[in-house]
DNA sequence: TGATACAGTACCATTTTAGTCCTATTAGAC
DNA sequence: GTCTAATAGGACTAAAATGGTACTGTATCA
């Protein structure tokens, strides 16, 4: 099946413990030992997280990370396109052109509207879902897979 | 994002090229030629996908594949699996406890739950639709991600 | 029995991933 | 000011996955 890359799954990590109950602020170093993945790969991961705008850092003494948005304004599909790059499903999705079977292929916008689809889904995953202190049973996104739409047929968006 | 692989790729192309009105038996060579993708590589997948049981293969002269079952009974998460094998979207999630962190890490079950939620929204997503040839707008898979359940509160499965 | 076509698998090259390390920069404390 | 705590940004390496090829065996039919 699809997969997630260790990284993406790091990072939802230490995203939970960015996340608690109000906004906390911690260092890498401290971000390393409580969730138990190495410094030098936390620090990593953070800095990725930073760039994409998830997190927000200071600098010097009394520095750290902390999240840039509440955790229920994170989704899981924004973790996985800070840490994973916006690469497409497929590879003839991101170059489009580039691909020698194009012609014999109709297959190819067909795995980019999948593509679409479950990345819209991920989009309605939070970070407090993730985490699972999100208390009851939460209103359910209802997603829609919208393979079968013709172009303009929008279903239930 | 998410991606899948190349081979997951050409396997959708050439299982769209067995999918014909009626049921075409061809051989690798001719996939292979028809597709543009390479005779090996075209084998390779053919294998595969008959090991998974989606194409049935006669040997001999006159021999060759077709699909096992009708188009429509064949699904995205079909081809994935066959091609990709059953990896969760996690390492965690495929093999339980063997994971270091899982002690301060509350998000592996999450993940999880996003994992099977695509995975059944793969599983409406059919072949006929992946190559384009289903006629109109179709009934649209209800695709609920069930994330926010909690155990057993399945929501509109 | 020979030709055709699949089955299985081992193999290699390339790319991607995971992880480390080093240097620069910023902010605060004294 | 300058020392220290912290992040920023890379370069770099080792290990694994991926994509692709080749070879050997087996079944089917004329
Ligand atoms: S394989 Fe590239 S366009 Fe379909
Ligand atoms: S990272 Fe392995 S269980 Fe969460």
């Amino acid at each position: 099946m699809l997969r997630i890359s260790k990284m993406t799954d790091y990072a939802t990590v230490i995203l939970a413990h960015l996340a608690g109950d109000e906004p906390v602020r911690r260092t890498a170093v401290a971000l390393a030992e409580l969730t138990g993945i190495g410094l030098a790969t936390t620090s990593k991961v953070l800095k990725e997280l930073q760039r994409a705008g998830l997190v927000a850092s200071t600098r010097g003494a009394h520095g750290g990370y902390a999240l840039a948005r509440p955790a229920a304004a994170i989704s899981a599909a924004d973790i996985i396109d800070a840490v994973e790059g916006p690469v497409g499903l497929t590879e003839c999705a991101t170059h489009p052109g580039q691909c020698d079977l194009e012609s014999s292929c109709r297959v190819g916008r067909s795995w980019q509207r999948v593509n679409v689809a479950i990345h819209r889904a991920l989009a309605d995953v939070k970070l407090t879902q993730l985490t699972g202190r999100d208390g009851a049973a939460m209103p359910v996104p209802d997603l829609t897979i919208l393979l079968g739409a013709r172009p303009g047929v929008r279903v239930r968006a």
